[in-house]
RNA sequence: GGCCCCAUCGUCUAAUGGUUCGGACAUUGCCCUUUCAAGGCGAAAAUCCGGGUUCGAUUCCCGGUGGGGUCACCA
Protein backbone atom coordinates (compact mmCIF):
# COMPACT_ATOMS: atom_id res chain seq x y z
CA UNK A 1 0.00 0.00 0.00
CA UNK A 2 1.18 3.55 -1.46
CA UNK A 3 2.10 5.89 1.95
CA UNK A 4 3.71 9.45 0.75
CA UNK A 5 4.52 12.36 3.01
CA UNK A 6 4.33 16.20 2.85
CA UNK A 7 6.85 17.33 5.76
CA UNK A 8 7.22 20.78 5.62
CA UNK A 9 9.06 22.90 8.39
CA UNK A 10 6.85 26.05 9.99
CA UNK A 11 9.17 28.70 8.91
CA UNK A 12 6.74 31.02 7.32
CA UNK A 13 4.45 30.15 4.34
CA UNK A 14 3.80 27.96 2.25
CA UNK A 15 5.95 28.20 -1.29
CA UNK A 16 4.99 27.27 -4.57
CA UNK A 17 7.62 25.06 -4.72
CA UNK A 18 6.30 22.96 -1.57
CA UNK A 19 2.57 23.25 -3.28
CA UNK A 20 3.80 20.93 -6.28
CA UNK A 21 5.73 18.61 -4.02
CA UNK A 22 2.62 18.48 -1.63
CA UNK A 23 0.16 18.18 -4.89
CA UNK A 24 2.68 15.62 -6.34
CA UNK A 25 2.83 13.47 -3.21
CA UNK A 26 -1.09 13.76 -2.39
CA UNK A 27 -1.46 12.11 -6.39
CA UNK A 28 0.42 9.94 -6.27
CA UNK A 29 -1.36 8.56 -2.81
CA UNK A 30 -4.71 9.31 -4.74
CA UNK A 31 -4.13 6.93 -7.25
CA UNK A 32 -2.91 4.01 -5.57
CA UNK A 33 -5.70 4.51 -3.21
CA UNK A 34 -2.72 5.00 -0.78
CA UNK A 35 -2.57 7.49 2.48
CA UNK A 36 -0.96 11.08 2.53
CA UNK A 37 0.42 12.11 5.46
CA UNK A 38 1.79 15.39 6.76
CA UNK A 39 4.27 15.80 9.07
CA UNK A 40 5.65 18.48 10.83
CA UNK A 41 9.37 18.91 10.76
CA UNK A 42 10.22 21.80 13.73
CA UNK A 43 13.59 20.50 14.40
CA UNK A 44 15.35 23.92 14.08
CA UNK A 45 13.99 25.90 17.31
CA UNK A 46 15.26 29.15 16.01
CA UNK A 47 13.49 29.74 12.62
CA UNK A 48 9.74 28.68 14.48
CA UNK A 49 7.17 30.99 13.51
CA UNK A 50 4.31 31.01 15.80
CA UNK A 51 1.46 30.50 13.56
CA UNK A 52 3.71 28.54 10.70
CA UNK A 53 1.76 25.15 11.02
CA UNK A 54 -1.48 27.09 10.69
CA UNK A 55 -0.21 29.09 7.90
CA UNK A 56 0.69 25.67 5.52
CA UNK A 57 -2.09 24.20 6.50
CA UNK A 58 -4.77 26.53 5.49
CA UNK A 59 -2.98 27.26 2.03
CA UNK A 60 -3.05 23.33 1.79
CA UNK A 61 -5.96 22.90 2.48
CA UNK A 62 -7.27 26.38 0.21
CA UNK A 63 -6.13 23.94 -2.52
CA UNK A 64 -7.95 21.45 -2.11
CA UNK A 65 -4.75 19.11 -0.76
CA UNK A 66 -6.26 17.26 2.03
CA UNK A 67 -4.19 15.11 4.59
CA UNK A 68 -5.42 11.50 5.11
CA UNK A 69 -3.19 11.34 8.19
CA UNK A 70 -1.13 13.15 10.35
CA UNK A 71 -1.51 16.73 11.36
CA UNK A 72 -4.57 18.13 10.13
CA UNK A 73 -7.04 20.83 10.58
CA UNK A 74 -9.98 20.37 13.45
CA UNK A 75 -12.85 20.63 10.31
CA UNK A 76 -16.18 21.16 12.69
CA UNK A 77 -13.91 24.12 14.07
CA UNK A 78 -14.95 27.68 13.45
CA UNK A 79 -13.32 27.97 9.55
CA UNK A 80 -11.76 31.13 10.37
CA UNK A 81 -10.11 29.75 13.40
CA UNK A 82 -9.61 26.40 12.68
CA UNK A 83 -7.69 24.02 15.07
CA UNK A 84 -4.42 22.08 14.13
CA UNK A 85 -5.05 18.58 15.12
CA UNK A 86 -3.42 15.12 14.95
CA UNK A 87 -5.01 12.08 13.70
CA UNK A 88 -3.76 8.19 12.51
CA UNK A 89 -1.74 5.78 14.26
CA UNK A 90 1.69 6.72 14.13
CA UNK A 91 1.99 9.71 15.55
CA UNK A 92 2.84 12.28 17.20
CA UNK A 93 3.03 13.69 13.97
CA UNK A 94 5.55 17.30 15.18
CA UNK A 95 9.11 15.81 15.63
CA UNK A 96 9.45 18.02 18.62
CA UNK A 97 6.85 15.86 19.70
CA UNK A 98 9.01 12.84 18.91
CA UNK A 99 12.62 13.80 20.35
CA UNK A 100 12.94 10.96 22.97
CA UNK A 101 12.16 8.40 19.64
CA UNK A 102 15.23 10.32 18.14
CA UNK A 103 17.43 10.10 20.88
CA UNK A 104 16.88 6.41 21.23
CA UNK A 105 17.55 5.87 17.96
CA UNK A 106 20.99 7.86 17.53
CA UNK A 107 21.94 6.07 20.73
CA UNK A 108 20.97 2.67 19.09
CA UNK A 109 23.16 3.81 16.45
CA UNK A 110 26.34 4.27 18.37
CA UNK A 111 26.13 0.92 19.70
CA UNK A 112 26.08 -0.14 16.28
CA UNK A 113 28.94 1.46 15.68
CA UNK A 114 27.59 3.78 13.23
CA UNK A 115 27.76 6.87 14.76
CA UNK A 116 29.71 8.63 16.96
CA UNK A 117 30.00 11.47 19.78
CA UNK A 118 31.95 14.62 18.29
CA UNK A 119 32.70 17.10 20.91
CA UNK A 120 34.46 19.57 18.90
CA UNK A 121 33.17 22.75 19.24
CA UNK A 122 31.44 25.46 16.43
CA UNK A 123 34.91 27.38 17.03
CA UNK A 124 37.14 24.84 15.87
CA UNK A 125 34.56 23.48 12.90
CA UNK A 126 34.47 27.01 11.86
CA UNK A 127 37.81 27.25 11.97
CA UNK A 128 38.78 24.21 9.76
CA UNK A 129 36.14 25.60 7.19
CA UNK A 130 37.86 28.61 6.82
CA UNK A 131 41.45 26.64 6.76
CA UNK A 132 39.66 24.74 3.76
CA UNK A 133 38.08 27.27 1.95
CA UNK A 134 41.35 29.10 2.16
CA UNK A 135 43.43 26.29 0.08
CA UNK A 136 40.47 25.48 -2.31
CA UNK A 137 40.00 22.00 0.02
CA UNK A 138 36.43 20.38 -0.24
CA UNK A 139 35.02 21.74 3.21
CA UNK A 140 34.28 18.85 5.49
CA UNK A 141 34.40 17.41 8.84
CA UNK A 142 38.20 16.17 9.63
CA UNK A 143 36.65 13.24 11.47
CA UNK A 144 38.81 14.01 14.50
CA UNK A 145 36.09 12.62 16.97
CA UNK A 146 35.64 9.11 14.85
CA UNK A 147 37.99 7.05 16.53
CA UNK A 148 38.03 8.66 19.77
CA UNK A 149 37.68 5.01 21.98
CA UNK A 150 33.74 4.73 22.52
CA UNK A 151 33.81 4.28 26.39
CA UNK A 152 36.13 7.12 27.01
CA UNK A 153 33.59 9.10 24.71
CA UNK A 154 30.69 8.00 26.96
CA UNK A 155 32.88 8.35 29.74
CA UNK A 156 33.14 12.53 28.87
CA UNK A 157 29.24 11.92 27.53
CA UNK A 158 28.05 11.35 31.47
CA UNK A 159 30.73 13.97 32.66
CA UNK A 160 28.31 16.71 30.94
CA UNK A 161 30.64 17.69 28.02
CA UNK A 162 28.45 19.28 25.22
CA UNK A 163 28.79 16.89 22.29
CA UNK A 164 26.76 15.79 19.16
CA UNK A 165 26.31 12.73 17.26
CA UNK A 166 27.94 12.13 14.26
CA UNK A 167 26.88 9.19 11.31
CA UNK A 168 30.07 7.57 10.25
CA UNK A 169 29.83 7.16 6.96
CA UNK A 170 31.27 4.32 4.72
CA UNK A 171 35.13 5.27 4.10
CA UNK A 172 34.86 3.54 0.37
CA UNK A 173 32.81 2.40 -1.90
CA UNK A 174 29.90 3.54 -3.68
CA UNK A 175 26.58 4.58 -2.71
CA UNK A 176 23.78 4.08 -5.48
CA UNK A 177 20.34 6.08 -5.63
CA UNK A 178 17.83 4.51 -8.06
CA UNK A 179 15.57 7.81 -8.39
CA UNK A 180 11.99 7.61 -10.06
CA UNK A 181 12.70 10.29 -11.77
CA UNK A 182 16.34 10.42 -12.58
CA UNK A 183 17.59 6.87 -12.82
CA UNK A 184 20.60 5.53 -10.94
CA UNK A 185 22.73 8.60 -9.37
CA UNK A 186 26.17 7.15 -8.21
CA UNK A 187 27.94 8.96 -5.00
CA UNK A 188 31.82 8.00 -3.80
CA UNK A 189 31.78 7.44 -0.27
CA UNK A 190 35.10 8.90 0.44
CA UNK A 191 34.08 11.95 -0.77
CA UNK A 192 30.83 12.17 1.69
CA UNK A 193 30.88 14.36 4.30
CA UNK A 194 29.97 12.87 8.26
CA UNK A 195 26.75 14.28 9.07
CA UNK A 196 25.30 15.41 12.73
CA UNK A 197 22.39 13.96 13.14
CA UNK A 198 21.52 15.13 16.74
CA UNK A 199 22.37 18.43 17.75
CA UNK A 200 23.63 19.60 21.57
CA UNK A 201 20.63 20.55 22.41
CA UNK A 202 19.13 16.95 21.81
CA UNK A 203 17.32 17.90 18.86
CA UNK A 204 17.84 15.59 15.89
CA UNK A 205 18.55 17.25 12.58
CA UNK A 206 16.77 16.43 9.77
CA UNK A 207 19.01 13.64 8.28
CA UNK A 208 18.04 11.45 11.43
CA UNK A 209 14.83 12.90 11.86
CA UNK A 210 12.99 11.78 8.43
CA UNK A 211 14.41 8.89 7.85
CA UNK A 212 12.93 8.11 11.44
CA UNK A 213 9.88 9.14 11.03
CA UNK A 214 9.64 7.63 7.27
CA UNK A 215 10.57 4.48 8.24
CA UNK A 216 8.00 4.39 11.68
CA UNK A 217 5.31 5.69 9.60
CA UNK A 218 6.12 3.11 6.65
CA UNK A 219 6.33 5.85 3.70
CA UNK A 220 6.74 4.01 0.58
CA UNK A 221 7.53 7.51 -1.74
CA UNK A 222 9.78 10.17 -0.34
CA UNK A 223 8.95 13.11 -2.93
CA UNK A 224 11.16 15.87 -2.14
CA UNK A 225 12.95 18.71 -4.32
CA UNK A 226 16.16 18.73 -5.78
CA UNK A 227 17.82 20.12 -3.71
CA UNK A 228 17.83 16.93 -1.15
CA UNK A 229 19.75 15.03 -4.36
CA UNK A 230 23.18 16.20 -2.65
CA UNK A 231 22.20 14.40 0.71
CA UNK A 232 20.36 11.59 -0.40
CA UNK A 233 23.59 9.20 0.26
CA UNK A 234 23.43 10.34 3.73
CA UNK A 235 20.01 9.28 4.20
CA UNK A 236 20.43 5.83 1.98
CA UNK A 237 23.84 5.01 4.88
CA UNK A 238 21.24 6.07 7.64
CA UNK A 239 18.76 3.19 6.46
CA UNK A 240 21.75 0.53 5.73
CA UNK A 241 22.92 1.75 9.36
CA UNK A 242 19.67 0.73 11.02
CA UNK A 243 19.26 -2.32 8.71
CA UNK A 244 16.60 -0.82 7.03
CA UNK A 245 14.78 -1.29 3.46
CA UNK A 246 14.93 2.22 2.51
CA UNK A 247 11.80 3.76 0.71
CA UNK A 248 11.78 5.07 -2.77
CA UNK A 249 12.94 8.61 -3.98
CA UNK A 250 11.96 10.95 -6.57
CA UNK A 251 13.76 14.29 -6.71
CA UNK A 252 11.38 16.37 -8.23
CA UNK A 253 12.97 19.14 -10.85
CA UNK A 254 13.06 22.84 -8.84
CA UNK A 255 10.74 25.67 -9.87
CA UNK A 256 13.10 28.65 -11.30
CA UNK A 257 12.51 32.62 -11.03
CA UNK A 258 12.62 34.04 -14.56
CA UNK A 259 16.87 34.35 -14.59
CA UNK A 260 16.68 30.49 -13.52
CA UNK A 261 17.69 30.35 -10.29
CA UNK A 262 15.86 28.45 -7.67
CA UNK A 263 12.39 30.25 -7.09
CA UNK A 264 13.12 32.76 -4.61
CA UNK A 265 11.06 35.40 -2.80
CA UNK A 266 12.48 39.27 -3.84
CA UNK A 267 11.71 37.73 -7.37
CA UNK A 268 7.93 37.97 -6.89
CA UNK A 269 5.80 36.45 -4.75
CA UNK A 270 6.14 32.91 -3.74
CA UNK A 271 3.51 32.04 -0.96
CA UNK A 272 0.70 30.14 -1.51
CA UNK A 273 -1.40 33.34 0.12
CA UNK A 274 0.07 35.76 -1.74
CA UNK A 275 -1.58 33.84 -4.85
CA UNK A 276 -5.09 33.78 -2.85
CA UNK A 277 -5.02 37.37 -1.87
CA UNK A 278 -4.26 38.26 -5.31
CA UNK A 279 -7.82 36.47 -6.50
CA UNK A 280 -6.19 33.46 -8.00
CA UNK A 281 -8.77 30.38 -7.96
CA UNK A 282 -7.02 27.09 -6.12
CA UNK A 283 -7.98 25.22 -9.18
CA UNK A 284 -6.40 27.29 -11.79
CA UNK A 285 -2.85 27.71 -9.68
CA UNK A 286 -2.97 23.72 -8.75
CA UNK A 287 -3.36 22.84 -12.41
CA UNK A 288 -0.61 25.61 -13.19
CA UNK A 289 1.32 24.25 -11.26
CA UNK A 290 1.10 20.50 -11.63
CA UNK A 291 2.40 21.10 -15.92
CA UNK A 292 5.20 22.61 -14.30
CA UNK A 293 7.34 19.51 -14.74
CA UNK A 294 4.86 17.28 -15.70
CA UNK A 295 2.88 16.69 -18.75
CA UNK A 296 0.42 13.74 -18.94
CA UNK A 297 1.53 13.27 -22.85
CA UNK A 298 -1.75 14.58 -24.67
CA UNK A 299 -2.42 17.93 -25.59
CA UNK A 300 -5.19 19.06 -22.58
CA UNK A 301 -3.98 21.50 -19.70
CA UNK A 302 -6.91 21.49 -18.29
CA UNK A 303 -7.38 19.42 -15.27
CA UNK A 304 -9.10 18.97 -11.96
CA UNK A 305 -7.50 17.17 -9.11
CA UNK A 306 -9.51 14.26 -9.57
CA UNK A 307 -8.26 13.83 -13.44
CA UNK A 308 -4.76 15.01 -12.30
CA UNK A 309 -5.04 11.99 -9.83
CA UNK A 310 -5.98 9.70 -12.28
CA UNK A 311 -3.66 10.89 -15.00
CA UNK A 312 -0.30 11.82 -13.09
CA UNK A 313 2.89 9.32 -12.67
CA UNK A 314 6.23 10.32 -11.38
CA UNK A 315 7.89 8.25 -14.76
CA UNK A 316 6.35 11.55 -16.72
CA UNK A 317 7.90 14.32 -14.32
CA UNK A 318 10.22 16.46 -16.49
CA UNK A 319 14.18 16.20 -15.13
CA UNK A 320 15.09 20.36 -15.99
CA UNK A 321 13.83 22.95 -13.85
CA UNK A 322 10.84 25.15 -14.61
CA UNK A 323 10.28 28.45 -14.87
CA UNK A 324 7.40 29.72 -13.15
CA UNK A 325 5.75 32.01 -15.71
CA UNK A 326 2.72 34.16 -14.27
CA UNK A 327 1.63 34.85 -17.42
CA UNK A 328 0.58 31.49 -17.89
CA UNK A 329 -0.81 31.11 -14.58
CA UNK A 330 -3.13 34.25 -15.38
CA UNK A 331 -4.62 32.00 -18.60
CA UNK A 332 -5.31 29.08 -16.58
CA UNK A 333 -7.38 32.05 -14.24
CA UNK A 334 -8.84 33.21 -16.73
CA UNK A 335 -10.08 30.08 -18.14
CA UNK A 336 -11.33 28.67 -14.90
CA UNK A 337 -13.09 31.93 -14.09
CA UNK A 338 -15.09 31.81 -17.90
CA UNK A 339 -15.95 28.01 -17.34
CA UNK A 340 -17.01 28.11 -13.56
CA UNK A 341 -20.64 27.42 -12.37
CA UNK A 342 -22.47 31.31 -12.32
CA UNK A 343 -23.23 30.59 -8.75
CA UNK A 344 -20.57 29.01 -7.49
CA UNK A 345 -18.58 32.31 -8.95
CA UNK A 346 -20.54 34.17 -7.35
CA UNK A 347 -20.09 32.13 -3.94
CA UNK A 348 -16.34 32.70 -4.85
CA UNK A 349 -16.58 36.14 -5.60
CA UNK A 350 -18.72 37.52 -2.93
CA UNK A 351 -16.11 38.45 -0.31
CA UNK A 352 -14.71 40.55 -2.67
CA UNK A 353 -16.98 41.81 -4.31
CA UNK A 354 -18.11 43.49 -0.81
CA UNK A 355 -16.51 46.75 -0.77
CA UNK A 356 -18.31 47.76 -3.97
CA UNK A 357 -22.06 46.37 -3.21
CA UNK A 358 -24.59 48.28 -1.96
CA UNK A 359 -25.56 45.80 1.85
CA UNK A 360 -29.45 45.62 0.27
CA UNK A 361 -28.97 43.48 -2.36
CA UNK A 362 -31.10 39.98 -1.67
CA UNK A 363 -31.40 38.96 -5.17
CA UNK A 364 -28.48 36.40 -6.00
CA UNK A 365 -29.67 35.92 -9.34
CA UNK A 366 -29.64 39.10 -10.18
CA UNK A 367 -25.98 39.16 -8.38
CA UNK A 368 -24.75 36.53 -10.74
CA UNK A 369 -25.74 38.32 -14.22
CA UNK A 370 -23.97 41.32 -12.60
CA UNK A 371 -20.95 39.07 -12.16
CA UNK A 372 -21.54 37.47 -15.43
CA UNK A 373 -21.15 40.74 -16.82
CA UNK A 374 -17.28 40.85 -16.54
CA UNK A 375 -16.02 37.47 -15.92
CA UNK A 376 -14.30 37.13 -19.05
CA UNK A 377 -12.88 40.84 -19.01
CA UNK A 378 -10.73 39.99 -15.80
CA UNK A 379 -7.82 37.94 -14.98
CA UNK A 380 -8.43 37.55 -11.14
CA UNK A 381 -11.30 37.70 -8.61
CA UNK A 382 -9.54 40.84 -7.37
CA UNK A 383 -10.39 42.51 -10.32
CA UNK A 384 -13.63 42.30 -10.45
CA UNK A 385 -14.78 44.75 -7.85
CA UNK A 386 -13.36 48.00 -9.52
CA UNK A 387 -14.78 46.19 -13.02
CA UNK A 388 -18.65 45.47 -11.65
CA UNK A 389 -18.63 48.53 -9.35
CA UNK A 390 -20.43 50.60 -12.38
CA UNK A 391 -23.68 48.99 -11.95
CA UNK A 392 -24.64 49.56 -8.19
CA UNK A 393 -23.19 53.71 -8.68
CA UNK A 394 -22.95 55.34 -12.16
CA UNK A 395 -19.81 56.95 -12.28
CA UNK A 396 -18.80 60.19 -13.11
CA UNK A 397 -17.95 60.76 -16.40
CA UNK A 398 -17.50 63.68 -19.12
CA UNK A 399 -20.52 64.72 -21.30
CA UNK A 400 -17.30 64.24 -24.13
CA UNK A 401 -17.62 60.89 -23.76
CA UNK A 402 -20.94 60.05 -25.32
CA UNK A 403 -20.01 61.31 -28.46
CA UNK A 404 -18.61 58.27 -30.66
CA UNK A 405 -15.13 59.00 -32.64
CA UNK A 406 -16.52 58.70 -35.95
CA UNK A 407 -19.47 60.78 -35.48
CA UNK A 408 -20.28 64.75 -34.02
CA UNK A 409 -21.79 66.62 -30.40
CA UNK A 410 -24.61 67.33 -32.71
CA UNK A 411 -25.41 64.13 -33.77
CA UNK A 412 -25.75 62.44 -30.61
CA UNK A 413 -27.69 65.29 -29.11
CA UNK A 414 -30.12 64.18 -31.76
CA UNK A 415 -29.85 60.57 -31.60
CA UNK A 416 -30.17 60.04 -27.87
CA UNK A 417 -33.52 61.95 -27.22
CA UNK A 418 -34.89 59.85 -30.13
CA UNK A 419 -33.12 56.46 -28.70
CA UNK A 420 -34.80 57.53 -24.99
CA UNK A 421 -38.00 57.70 -26.36
CA UNK A 422 -38.09 54.35 -28.36
CA UNK A 423 -37.12 52.46 -24.62
CA UNK A 424 -39.48 54.74 -22.84
CA UNK A 425 -42.09 53.04 -25.10
CA UNK A 426 -40.95 49.46 -24.53
CA UNK A 427 -42.76 47.43 -22.17
CA UNK A 428 -41.06 46.58 -19.14
CA UNK A 429 -41.87 42.73 -19.97
CA UNK A 430 -40.04 42.98 -23.13
CA UNK A 431 -36.50 44.57 -21.33
CA UNK A 432 -34.03 41.83 -22.00
CA UNK A 433 -31.37 41.65 -23.80
CA UNK A 434 -32.25 39.49 -26.87
CA UNK A 435 -35.67 42.19 -27.39
CA UNK A 436 -33.61 44.76 -26.58
CA UNK A 437 -31.37 44.54 -29.31
CA UNK A 438 -33.87 43.46 -31.93
CA UNK A 439 -35.66 46.44 -31.07
CA UNK A 440 -32.82 48.92 -31.13
CA UNK A 441 -31.44 47.60 -33.98
CA UNK A 442 -34.71 47.78 -35.71
CA UNK A 443 -35.15 51.65 -35.37
CA UNK A 444 -31.91 52.18 -35.82
CA UNK A 445 -31.88 50.95 -39.65
CA UNK A 446 -35.22 52.54 -39.78
CA UNK A 447 -33.26 55.63 -39.38
CA UNK A 448 -30.51 54.88 -41.22
CA UNK A 449 -28.03 55.57 -38.21
CA UNK A 450 -24.59 53.69 -38.24
CA UNK A 451 -24.17 51.07 -35.48
CA UNK A 452 -21.77 52.76 -33.78
CA UNK A 453 -23.48 56.12 -33.27
CA UNK A 454 -26.22 54.64 -31.40
CA UNK A 455 -24.50 51.85 -29.67
CA UNK A 456 -21.39 53.73 -28.45
CA UNK A 457 -23.54 56.53 -26.61
CA UNK A 458 -26.06 53.55 -25.20
CA UNK A 459 -23.17 52.34 -23.60
CA UNK A 460 -21.50 55.02 -22.42
CA UNK A 461 -24.55 56.77 -21.09
CA UNK A 462 -25.01 53.43 -19.44
CA UNK A 463 -21.64 52.95 -18.07
CA UNK A 464 -20.40 55.72 -18.01
CA UNK A 465 -17.38 53.84 -19.08
CA UNK A 466 -15.15 54.39 -22.06
CA UNK A 467 -14.22 49.96 -21.70
CA UNK A 468 -17.40 48.33 -20.75
CA UNK A 469 -19.64 45.10 -21.50
CA UNK A 470 -21.86 45.78 -24.15
CA UNK A 471 -24.90 48.03 -23.62
CA UNK A 472 -27.83 45.65 -24.15
CA UNK A 473 -25.98 43.06 -21.50
CA UNK A 474 -25.59 46.35 -19.32
CA UNK A 475 -29.44 47.36 -19.99
CA UNK A 476 -30.33 43.82 -19.05
CA UNK A 477 -29.24 43.90 -15.81
CA UNK A 478 -29.73 47.49 -14.48
CA UNK A 479 -33.32 46.65 -15.21
CA UNK A 480 -35.67 49.48 -17.44
CA UNK A 481 -36.26 52.14 -14.61
CA UNK A 482 -32.31 52.30 -14.08
CA UNK A 483 -31.01 52.26 -18.23
CA UNK A 484 -33.61 55.23 -18.74
CA UNK A 485 -32.90 57.30 -16.13
CA UNK A 486 -29.16 56.49 -16.98
CA UNK A 487 -30.26 57.26 -20.47
CA UNK A 488 -32.15 60.63 -19.51
CA UNK A 489 -28.82 62.19 -17.52
CA UNK A 490 -26.60 61.86 -20.26
CA UNK A 491 -29.00 63.77 -22.76
CA UNK A 492 -28.78 66.24 -19.53
CA UNK A 493 -25.03 65.62 -20.05
CA UNK A 494 -25.27 66.33 -23.56
CA UNK A 495 -27.23 69.95 -23.50
C1' G B 1 36.42 25.15 -6.06
C1' G B 2 34.58 19.60 -4.87
C1' C B 3 30.28 16.64 -5.61
C1' C B 4 25.57 16.06 -7.99
C1' C B 5 21.66 17.29 -11.49
C1' C B 6 20.01 19.27 -16.08
C1' A B 7 19.90 20.92 -21.58
C1' U B 8 13.60 21.02 -27.83
C1' C B 9 10.63 27.88 -29.87
C1' G B 10 11.37 33.88 -25.10
C1' U B 11 8.49 30.43 -21.33
C1' C B 12 5.90 25.47 -20.06
C1' U B 13 6.17 21.18 -22.81
C1' A B 14 5.06 16.78 -26.85
C1' A B 15 7.72 13.64 -29.95
C1' U B 16 12.54 8.01 -26.73
C1' G B 17 16.02 5.78 -33.95
C1' G B 18 12.61 7.38 -39.53
C1' U B 19 7.22 13.29 -38.18
C1' U B 20 7.49 19.32 -42.82
C1' C B 21 9.96 18.75 -34.40
C1' G B 22 3.26 18.91 -32.36
C1' G B 23 0.57 21.96 -28.63
C1' A B 24 -0.06 25.94 -24.94
C1' C B 25 1.34 30.91 -22.84
C1' A B 26 3.52 35.35 -24.46
C1' U B 27 4.50 38.28 -29.19
C1' U B 28 2.38 39.55 -33.86
C1' G B 29 -1.11 40.02 -38.63
C1' C B 30 -6.10 39.65 -40.24
C1' C B 31 -11.39 38.80 -39.25
C1' C B 32 -15.51 39.83 -35.94
C1' U B 33 -16.84 44.61 -33.63
C1' U B 34 -19.90 50.68 -30.56
C1' U B 35 -15.41 50.17 -26.61
C1' C B 36 -12.65 46.62 -23.81
C1' A B 37 -12.44 41.67 -23.51
C1' A B 38 -13.69 37.00 -25.54
C1' G B 39 -13.74 34.26 -30.04
C1' G B 40 -12.09 32.66 -35.22
C1' C B 41 -8.15 32.17 -38.92
C1' G B 42 -2.88 32.99 -39.83
C1' A B 43 2.55 34.37 -38.90
C1' A B 44 7.20 34.37 -36.58
C1' A B 45 9.87 31.35 -33.11
C1' A B 46 13.50 25.54 -30.93
C1' U B 47 16.42 20.25 -31.00
C1' C B 48 23.65 24.11 -27.07
C1' C B 49 28.47 22.54 -29.62
C1' G B 50 31.86 18.56 -31.26
C1' G B 51 32.76 13.60 -31.89
C1' G B 52 31.09 8.67 -32.27
C1' U B 53 27.16 4.18 -32.85
C1' U B 54 23.68 3.53 -36.95
C1' C B 55 21.33 3.06 -43.55
C1' G B 56 19.22 6.99 -40.40
C1' A B 57 19.78 10.58 -34.72
C1' U B 58 15.93 15.59 -30.79
C1' U B 59 16.12 10.50 -29.22
C1' C B 60 21.76 6.05 -27.62
C1' C B 61 27.31 6.73 -25.98
C1' C B 62 31.60 10.02 -25.01
C1' G B 63 33.70 14.88 -24.53
C1' G B 64 33.08 20.00 -24.26
C1' U B 65 30.10 24.36 -23.20
C1' G B 66 26.26 26.51 -20.55
C1' G B 67 22.81 26.71 -16.53
C1' G B 68 21.35 25.09 -11.77
C1' G B 69 21.57 22.70 -6.95
C1' U B 70 24.52 21.53 -2.80
C1' C B 71 28.65 21.58 0.37
C1' A B 72 25.66 24.11 8.73
C1' C B 73 24.69 21.57 15.51
C1' C B 74 18.78 25.02 8.60
C1' A B 75 15.33 22.28 6.48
Amino acid sequence: MIRTRFAPSPTGFLHVGGLRTALYSYLVARQGGGTFVLRIEDTDRERQVAEGTLNILKSLYWAGIIPDEGVKLDETSDPDEPAVVQEGDGGPYIQSERLAIYQEHARRLIELGHAYYCFCSPERLAQLREEQERRKLPSRYDRRCRNLEPAASLARVQGGEANVIRLAMPPEGLTTLSDLIRGEVRFENNLLDDPVILKSDGFPTYHLASVVDDYLMKITHVIRGEEWLPSAPKHLALYAAFGWEAPQFAHLPLILNPDKTKLSKRQGDVAVEDYRAKGYLPEALVNFIAFLGWNPGGERELFTLDELAKEFSLGKVSKGGAVFNSEKLNWYNREYLKRMPLTELLERARSWLHPVMPTTIQDEKWLEQVVALERERVTTLAELPATVKFVFELPEYPGELLVWKKSTREEMQKILPELNELLVSLDDSSWTKEILEKRVGEWREAKGYSTGSVLWPLRVALSGQQNSPGPFEIAAVLGPAESRRRLQQAIDKMR
